[in-house]
DNA sequence: TCCATTTACGAGGATATCCTCGCATATCTC
DNA sequence: GAGATATGCGAGGATATCCTCGTAAATGGA
């Protein structure tokens, strides 16, 4: 069961890599057939999810010889430790974004703000929401991710309204996350967006948001 | 791929069946067989996700040989299919109970009675909610059931508030739905309950229904 | 008790899947 | 161009998994 450990040279390069035993390429070529890997991945375990996926079909569908795929990932849970990793800096990162323009919105604009994000999110096919759901071998790793999301979520609710405390600050994120995950299985049918839905998803979340930050709000009407 | 078609007897029983080539069981020792193993298969499914349960693990923890769960269960799709559908009438069946004692409530309460429905699924093995997230070959039937439950959601919304129209009352189940399917990942963690975080979602529930159902909210306030 | 039917059982065949291995090719440095 | 390193490739081994099949036990009615 024990995967065995190469030892995985730590250069951080643009794409971010975990030390689960994924070979970092050094030439271009490799970059790309990594970036194509993923993709594929990404697609076929959110389509089959975890169990059901194929390195063959990852394979075919990247056009990558099965060699070449298990060189860069010697194990199928590699592959999906490596989308699990990218999902999380993802999240966070934009996350970070969104908290540096943060100051100044109102309730209802950040519930625009998250709602677009996760819209985002799930346009690019960076997301692996099913496999995140399935595989348990990594619970760990998702539970660390949830718990970054979660923070960087408190961030901003705090960031935007000052009179919050932090132990309400995690709780609603706790609420604003599970709400968030929903938009993409709630608004997406394959590649098709539901706009009306969307409406309703902003409406609810900036229902919830205006309601539970009260002081946030009054410096909004404020302001205006 | 198409299974074989086994001539299944269509004598409705305790546990409904579906024509899918799964063989009903006449004594009561293969039904109770029977039970055990869609308990079983539930928590595989639940654990491992549709493409990584085995069924010598679901024999297995069972205590079923695997070739008596063949017996009943021709396949692997046929035993996936089965759970949807007893998924499937356990949720409309209570569905209809909670519409027959739905009028009279006022909006917040139904939240309540919604939310606690949610958690007695979750509490039941009943619930395979990985498994409808994954299989994607029983797609049409999985987008049935979802119908079917849009529909319940729907009439209990029109008994409770009799303003609202078709149309609207159609769109809140939607968003309904999403709400409570988030219920279960949200508030158990194995078999442990946040309380806490289940007040939290009442909360929300209770303010999206109070909001989206003024007319039900006004004859809740002239009641008392 | 005897028989028909249902249920129990697990070895094993056919297939699928993960992954290895050895060699061929491309790319970089000098 | 020469050597070194990274990358590309796919046949095939080891294993796992789905499912079949033939036989034995249990059950219920006559």
């Amino acid at each position: 069961m024990a995967s065995q450990k190469s030892s995985a040279s730590t250069t951080a390069t643009v794409v971010t890599r975990a030390a689960t035993g994924a070979v970092a390429p050094k030439r271009e070529r490799g970059r790309s057939r990594v970036a194509a890997i993923l993709e594929a991945g990404a697609e076929v375990f959110a389509e089959k999810g975890y169990g059901g996926a194929t390195m063959t079909e990852i394979a075919a569908r990247s056009k990558t010889a099965i060699g070449s795929l298990y060189r860069f990932f010697p194990t199928k849970e590699a592959l999906a430790d490596a989308l699990l990793t990218r999902y999380g800096d993802l999240m966070t990162e934009r996350l970070a974004a969104i908290e540096a323009r943060a100051s100044g919105l109102s309730p209802s604009q950040l519930a625009d703000v998250l709602v677009d994000f996760m819209l985002d999110m799930s346009a690019d096919r960076a997301i692996a929401l099913p496999l995140i759901e399935v595989t348990q071998e990594a619970e760990e790793k998702r539970a660390h991710i949830r718990g970054a999301i979660r923070r960087g979520l408190a961030s901003i609710l705090t960031v935007l309204d000052t009179g919050i405390t932090q132990a309400e600050a995690e709780g609603l994120a706790v609420m604003l996350l599970y709400l968030l995950k929903a938009v993409p299985q709630l608004a997406c049918n394959g590649s098709e967006v539901d706009e009306p839905l969307i409406a309703r998803i902003r409406a609810l979340v900036s229902l919830y948001l205006v309601n539970e930050l009260p002081h946030a709000q009054r410096l909004a009407n404020d302001a205006s």
